[in-house]
DNA sequence: CGCGATTTTGACGGCACTCAAGCGCCGTGG
DNA sequence: CCACGGCGCTTGAGTGCCGTCAAAATCGCG
């Protein structure tokens, strides 16, 4: 543990609007996020972008740099954050001889090839409001479970990247939040959210399959 | 590489239509797949199916069952296939004295992600046409790389899986094919399909972004 | 206080979904 | 060998969800 200690001990600072790393440079560390907010995304030759994921304390950012030794997205800090730095080499070596963290890191892995497979199921088969109902849930739970409350919270990225993140334009986004006021379910003041109506909004995911 | 060799040596053959494992069941293994055409899909809880990969010779199958020590999702195959069996646990064990494989295993799982990545992108921010051209030229590129023709091969799915796939119905699957072979890009008969146009085909993706 | 960025809201249109009918391929059994 | 049945596929017509374009409102930051 006192090695684990000593491995992630370098901090780094990454103030909102600024880069942790970008696609194509080449993989050095790995990052827990110690606070903060950010986003993840790929960008297509063309120039589009979509947000792969939004990551918050406790998180580890850059598992899919592994493959190729470089970084395959663009990771960006939303609010000003605190990373722990993971030399990628040294975790390996240490992995080795420590059993339970080679099983937390192989865990770690597929833990975001499940959640990559939930998004694949939210973008390839749900309604926008259904998607909206299931993004809103799953940042309720991860605020609640790192001790925030759940009925209320300050959402830390734009419409276009919740619509990036979602597979919907970003006046689809706030529409459908607005009719979600309309209907009680929620409250919404620019981005500080209140859940008025948790299992109303869990009962929309299912509703209306698309297929 | 003896005892890599020892590991793999079982065999598991699953015919069509067959199960190699369910969502919800126990890891004990993974497989690599040694020939034939697989699916695997995740399952809402209301029923909806979305199909998050198809697998062919050479590709591991079941990382994503490592998180919870439990499978998440449905792998089926779709023609007779044969499969080496994996240990885990022999697996998690043996990388800890064989960085190289170690290496390989990590990498593995890191382009998991990076191939689900691509596939959110696609589901996220792709029109009908380029989901489907990119879909094409990607199954063409993996059928090169394992020596087989890349301009003619066999769909082993139906079009209700590419839709699934790719989040369409089957019938934009099949409308999409029947333009794209009246543009001359494609031949198709059935399942059987032949890419006349490679560099249109690949042109289409990037074309008409949806946002 | 003023400007740009973000968000909301409206009007409109189109892409892909839905529903439906018909066809073709293939395996099965007589 | 052929008739049959079922599943998969194609194609058409119509519709609705959501994207696009546009403008106004609001926020937040300097």
């Amino acid at each position: 543990m006192e090695r684990v200690d000593h491995l992630v001990k370098v901090r780094r600072r990454v103030k909102r609007g600024e880069y942790l790393y970008r696609a194509g440079t080449p993989l050095d560390s790995l990052f827990a996020v110690r606070s903060g907010f950010l986003k993840s995304c790929v960008v297509h030759e063309d120039g589009r972008e979509q947000v792969t994921a939004f990551h918050m304390m406790g998180e580890v950012v850059g598992l899919d740099a592994i493959s190729q030794e470089k970084h395959t997205c663009d990771t960006v800090a939303l609010e000003d954050s605190e990373m722990c730095e993971i030399p990628f080499g040294r975790l390996e070596e240490l992995t080795r001889d420590i059993p339970s963290l080679q099983r937390h890191f192989h865990r770690m892995m597929s833990r975001e090839i499940v959640r990559d497979h939930g998004v694949m199921l939210l973008l390839g088969s749900m309604r926008a409001e259904e998607r909206i109902a299931t993004f809103l849930t799953g940042l309720s739970q991860r605020f609640a479970s790192r001790g925030y409350s759940a009925q209320e919270f300050h959402l830390r990225m734009t419409r276009e990247e919740i619509g990036s993140y979602l597979g919907l334009t970003l006046e689809t986004v706030s529409r459908v939040f607005s009719r979600f006021q309309e209907e009680g379910y929620i409250e919404v003041h620019n981005r500080h959210i209140r859940i008025l109506d948790v299992a109303r909004l869990r009962s929309l995911v299912g509703q209306q399959p698309r297929e």
